[in-house]
DNA sequence: CGCCAGGGTCTCG
DNA sequence: CGAGACCATGGC
């Protein structure tokens, strides 16, 4: 592959690539017989692969790359701010390298948008069909770039059905014809302390406490937003001694014992959750 | 085949 | 604020 090496943060910490691109924060990469993954940031297509921790891509993509997957994030700095419970410790020695990505605003909150109720391989499934049937051809890459806002605006709710999306298809259409419309600007937003950038993003249809929390984290580089789903509500569960709770009982509970990089842990906690099964 | 999923929203106490 | 009903679909 004609590919540059890339380094990691100075710190040296690394990335974990197959760690970090399954952990159900984005659904459009695929990998390949050489372990080489294929995707989009952007609509720039990209092919990334790793080698002892560092990322390995094509020249001149090593910002854009570096700036996706979050090689400034300082992951030891991160790890020493890792709760000291067991499931965390083991969490961390599970996911060591997986990080939290910045994504497109536009994107993430789209395809969380129609995550509700739904497994990460369905939502990777219903990511490649509205892509398919609504994005723009990439040459270089035989995955379409996510639709603009204006263009799912333009669409009926009956096509987004066709791509799986159930009742979500309202959801989805009714927050593209806001964004679409100038009705909130999501670039914008970045500048706002995060209980207010909350309240914009959860005025959102489609849009609740967890969704809102996944944008925060993948989205706008709020490392401390915790969404709870099934899974990580049986974890905290499980670490409040088998005690349920109500949602926000929950969130409180999290916010006190994950720490200053709460979505981090949650992060990894999601992933050996998910990975568990004996 | 039945079960469950990175939930949101509305209604009613 | 908290609990319940309802919403649609597909992987497994």
């Amino acid at each position: 592959m004609s590919s540059s090496a890339i380094r990691t943060s100075p710190s040296g910490s690394p990335i974990a690539l197959g760690l970090t691109l399954e952990s159900g924060q984005v659904f459009h990469w695929k990998k390949d017989a050489d372990a080489r993954w294929h995707g989009l940031i952007g609509d720039v297509p990209v092919t990334v692969a790793e080698c002892d921790g560092s990322l390995l891509v094509q020249p001149g993509h090593e910002d854009l790359v570096g700036k996706y997957f979050s090689l400034d994030h300082p992951l030891e700095e991160i790890y020493a701010k890792f709760p000291n419970d067991p499931a965390s410790r083991e969490s961390l020695q599970m996911c060591r390298g997986l990080r939290i990505i910045r994504q497109p605003r536009w994107e993430c909150l789209a395809t969380f948008i129609t995550s509700s109720m739904k497994r990460v391989a369905s939502i990777r499934a219903m990511s490649f069909a509205i892509r398919k049937k609504f994005g723009q051809p990439v040459s270089g890459s035989d995955v379409e770039a996510y639709p603009a806002p204006g263009v799912l605006a333009a669409a009926s709710e009956s096509d987004l059905r066709t791509c799986g999306l159930g009742y979500r298809a309202k959801n989805l259409l009714l927050t593209a014809r806001r964004v679409a419309e100038g009705g909130i600007e999501l670039d914008a937003l970045c500048s706002l302390p995060t209980p207010e950038l909350r309240s914009s993003l959860e005025s959102l249809p489609g849009v609740g406490t967890k969704v809102a929390n996944c944008v925060l984290l993948f989205a706008y580089e709020r490392l401390d937003a915790v969404p709870i789903d099934v899974w990580i509500g049986r974890v905290l569960m499980a670490m409040r001694k088998g005690r349920p709770g109500t949602p926000s009982q929950l969130a409180r509970y999290a916010r006190r014992r994950l720490g200053p990089y709460a979505g981090y842990v949650q992060q990894y906690l999601f992933h050996r959750a998910r990975n568990a099964k004996g």
